[in-house]
DNA sequence: CAGATCAAGTGGACATTGTCTACTTAGGCA
DNA sequence: TGCCTAAGTAGACAATGTCCACTTGATCTG
């Protein structure tokens, strides 16, 4: 796995912080967070493992950094899947639909980039608050914040009752996420891809009808 | 942290397998997974890092005994929690209360004991299937065969339809589990117990509606 | 009851990781 | 032209998991 890299020329690297960070977002695509390992990064950039601590402060400070971004990708992740949604004519089943749009692309995600799914997750404090900044998709939006616009959309079109709304998102994000861990790391793991994705519209299911 | 223990006075330690176990557990309560390390387990049972090979492969199956032992923790919190439900004469409401039982025992243990609600989940392979003995509670069941039980219960008392039933199991578990992440690593870290327990009835009010 | 056997512990070593304290190099500004 | 200082380097240390060879002594046999 140690990718050996032609030896600079130049005795200064040019943009390790950079370098650092893609290797790091590799590494944790390809293994998750226990997979982000400093001495590997500084390897793989081809510069001494102390190099690393002019950029960042520890390793936890690469992580978070690397966490932001997973997180930035799973945001366009939703995007995406929020974008393909059909842009139905009325308000309720269009809003309807952007729940169920969320809820899809973020379970495809944690399919699709088991590595990075769980680096989103390894550090407590990068899902809001302070540091949120860098953990967003092109529309500037965290994961939480598209899954609060949804839920403002539904109930705009009269399809959740206000009085239900506050809370709403953390009870919608507990069941997705949840279902993401059981079939990441729980006994969900050996579901082929239709069974999960039978799964998913099942709690999707429960969620529209429940919240 | 690393608590001195008298040196032994015979060759032999007697019950080294046991004690390595007791310590990684009391590690894993204070610390999580990660905190079971075997070298600080031998150290607390008074004897030489490879000694524990005697009696695991590696690390890795220490870890995952004491998953185990975790993950029948957590069976007994829930039966305990089931125990305490009102023995109400009408079937279809102590069904329901089964279940919130089930999910408030969930939530609590892992408030109550994050460090063993970890490692009950560190280990992919702890959960079902032909590993699951030491995952057990009292009456010999794991958390989700208690699950399983009170939906079983919900279909006999005509609380919950049978055509949802089959799968149901993963879409509560879901919920529920997502929530404890989100309370124990997301951002729900903050709130306080008050909040806590609020927002889990609120998740068992979805549950409840939305199976 | 002497002695062999063999599971259970010990000793010492190795590679890997994060991180610390100097030292060196060279880019850019005075 | 020459110095300042950010960026890399060198070398070291403690900790961890794990390997191999050696020792100890409880138990089972002849």
């Amino acid at each position: 796995m140690t990718t050996p890299v032609p030896p600079r020329d130049t005795y200064r690297h040019g943009n390790l912080r950079h370098a650092l960070l893609t290797v790091g977002i590799a590494l944790a695509r390809a293994g998750g967070p226990d997979a982000v390992i400093l001495r590997e990064a500084t390897r793989q950039a081809g510069v001494v493992p102390n190099a690393a601590y002019r950029h960042f402060a520890d390793r936890q400070a690469l992580l978070e950094e690397v966490s932001a971004r997973a997180l930035a990708a799973l945001a366009l992740a939703i995007e995406a899947e929020l974008a393909r949604a059909p842009a139905d004519a009325d308000p309720a089943t269009a809003a309807r639909a952007g729940l169920r749009a969320v809820g899809t692309g973020y379970l495809r995600f944690a399919q699709a980039e088991p590595g990075l799914f769980r680096t989103a997750f390894a550090v407590p404090t990068s899902l809001d608050g302070p540091n949120a900044p860098p953990g967003v998709g092109e529309r500037g939006l965290t994961p939480l914040q598209l899954l609060t616009t949804v839920l403002d959309d539904m109930v705009a079109a009269g399809v959740l009752p206000p009085e239900r709304r506050p809370g709403a998102e953390f009870l919608a994000w507990s069941a997705v996420h949840g279902l993401a861990t059981l079939v990441l790391d729980g006994p969900l793991r050996s579901l082929d891809q239709e069974q999960i994705a039978a799964i998913t519209q099942q709690l999707l299911d429960m969620v529209e009808r429940g919240l």
